[in-house]
DNA sequence: TACATCCATCAACATTTGTTGTTCAACGGA
DNA sequence: TCCGTTGAACAACAAATGTTGATGGATGTA
């Protein structure tokens, strides 16, 4: 096994790009809360309803969210498991800096 | 203590950002071999100059990545401790479902 | 059935990003 | 000093992204 194994760069930027809006990251924040619909988190971050659908379905697209409708609300949770994935890619980034760096101070 | 620290938003987007497109993620795992300089990462990407310029520049400005000059080169090495910070920042998030999931699964 | 609520989707627009080619400053070698 | 190389910065353009307001489908209630 490679020090770092090959990064799967289209789906890590897939992840990376969901979580770079402030918009996004506040809705993640909301959710960490637990459980919420959609009506709660335009209350909440008083945001137009459409602009969190568009927002919500990204966060959606990536994994990074579920939803389950009852009724005629439609409830979003975070996605324990992509962010599990995500940590796991982070650390190995981390990981092979610290083996670049080792490689680095000796062979200079 | 709140479950989790209130989120730096303006700060993570602008790291996962600058994570967020293949070309960046590219050039990261290149640096994972160890430090570069400009010239060796448009030979290796096959990219233009100037590209590359601007995709390093994003990344320097996020925090991930430091430039050392010398001579006529100037040398790109991963910042270890920006990549600690944010699994850090992941890890509180994984950290925050769980509790979520708990507390949901305990009062439903 | 008629009506209100919740939310996804769409079009139009504004803003932000990324690309390409060019120019220019810094540096080292001839 | 003159020249070639490295790489940052800029302008012009193209493409992707986010915002807003409007529409319509699904659902529950009167």
């Amino acid at each position: 096994m490679p020090a770092s194994a090959a990064l799967d760069t289209a789906q890590a930027a897939r992840w990376f790009h969901a979580l770079s809006d402030e918009t996004r990251l506040e809705i993640i924040e909301r959710l960490l809360g637990g459980e919420r619909c959609v009506c709660e988190l335009t209350d909440d971050l008083d945001a137009a309803q459409s602009r969190l659908s568009f927002h919500l379905k990204t966060l959606k697209d990536a994994g990074l969210v579920s939803d389950r409708r009852d009724g005629r609300w439609v409830y979003y949770t975070l996605n324990g498991s992509t962010l599990d994935e995500i940590e796991t890619l982070v650390g190995s980034l981390k990981q092979g800096v610290r083996a670049a760096q080792k490689r680095g101070r000796c062979c200079d």
